[in-house]
DNA sequence: ATTAATTGGTACGAATTTAGTCCGCTTTAT
DNA sequence: ATAAAGCGGACTAAATTCGTACCAATTAAT
C-alpha cells in the first residue's frame, strides 16, 4: 500500500550521500558510481531535486551538485514531495467535471484532507537524518534486523 | 504522490454506504446501483474486504454483505491495509536477494520503518467515521470548500 | 575564443502495476 | 430442483512508472 516510487527510495539514498558533507560539490557520475544506481537515473533524480531546491546545481565544467542542508533539514516529507508530488491520498478524482460521479452517495469530499494532512505530517515528522542514522534504530519487532522486503511476492 | 488506489476510495464509498445502517445485509448489485460503481467492482471490492474480516458475507439466496462493525471501528489503516496490502512505503526491495545492491552506500535499512510506523500510526488515527462526518470539516484553507482534484493533469 | 565538461529538458520504449471484466463453481433459501 | 447470491480465479486492457537516450544550454579551463 502507498508504497513510494523505487525513485524516491533512490533520491534518499543519493541525498543521504550527498548529506554526508554537505557543500561538497559532486557530479552526477560521481553520485551514480557511489551509490550504485544507474547514471541517468541519477541525472533525471537531481534535475528534480535541484528544480524544487532540495539540491544546488552548478552547471558548466567542473559543475555538479551539491546540498545546501544538512540532513535534519530535510524531511521525509520533502523528498516524497519532490519526487511524486505533492502529498494527497485523494481518489475522489473522477474525469474533470469536478464532481465525482457518486458525488450524491459520498459525503466524504473534503475529509480526505483529514488524511492527507495526518499522513502529511507524519511524513515530516521524519527526517533524512532519522533515516541515515543508525542509532535511531528502535525496537519494532525482534525480528525487525532481518526485514527487507515488505510486501514482494516474491518473498 | 503516495496516491492511493483508487479501489481504496471506492472501498471507503462503499463501506460508508454500508455503515449507515450495519448488521443489515445487502447484496452487491445494491451496492452497485447506490454507489454509482460498477458492479465487477464492487463485487471484487466486497470479496476483499470480506476476506479481511471488514464485512461479513451471506451466501446463498437472499445472501449479501453486512457489516459487523460501527464507522468509529473502522480506520482508514484498516481499509487502506485491506486493499492495498500492508503499510509499507519500503522500496529497498530490488530483486530477491534479501540485500538490496545498493546495500552498501545505504545505512537506511531499518529505519524506513520509521517512516512506515509514522504513516501507519497517522491512518490508524482516522476512522471511517471522521471521513462521513461533515461536522468534523475543519478550516484548512478559505478555499477548501471547492477544491476536489488535487493533482490531475486536466486541473 | 575555443573546447571540454556538466547540467537541463524533452521524448520515448519497455516494464510493471492497476482497473475492470468475465466465467464457472459453491452455497443457501424457497 | 431451482434460482439467487457470493467465491475464486484468470484474463484483458489501460494507465502509470522506470529507465534510457538525445540534444540544447551553460560554464570553467585553456
Amino acid at each position: 500500500m502507498l508504497k513510494l516510487n523505487k525513485m524516491t527510495d533512490y533520491a534518499v539514498v543519493v541525498l543521504g550521500q550527498m548529506a554526508r558533507d554537505p557543500g561538497r560539490v559532486r557530479t552526477a557520475a560521481v553520485l551514480s558510481e557511489t551509490t550504485a544506481i544507474p547514471l541517468p537515473t541519477v541525472s533525471k533524480l537531481l534535475k528534480i531535486l535541484a528544480g524544487v531546491g532540495l539540491v544546488t546545481s552548478h552547471r558548466g565544467a567542473n559543475g555538479g551538485y551539491s546540498v545546501d542542508r544538512t540532513a535534519e533539514q530535510v524531511t521525509v516529507a520533502d523528498i516524497v514531495q519532490a519526487i511524486d508530488g505533492p502529498i494527497a491520498l485523494t481518489a475522489c478524482v473522477d474525469d474533470s467535471d469536478g464532481q465525482c460521479e457518486v458525488s450524491n452517495s459520498c459525503p466524504i469530499s473534503g475529509n480526505w484532507n483529514r488524511v492527507n494532512l495526518a499522513v502529511r505530517r507524519a511524513l515530516e515528522d521524519v527526517t533524512l537524518a532519522d533515516l541515515l542514522d543508525p542509532t535511531e534504530m528502535f525496537p519494532l519487532q525482534p525480528a525487525a534486523a532481518g526485514m527487507r522486503q515488505p510486501v514482494t511476492a516474491d518473498g
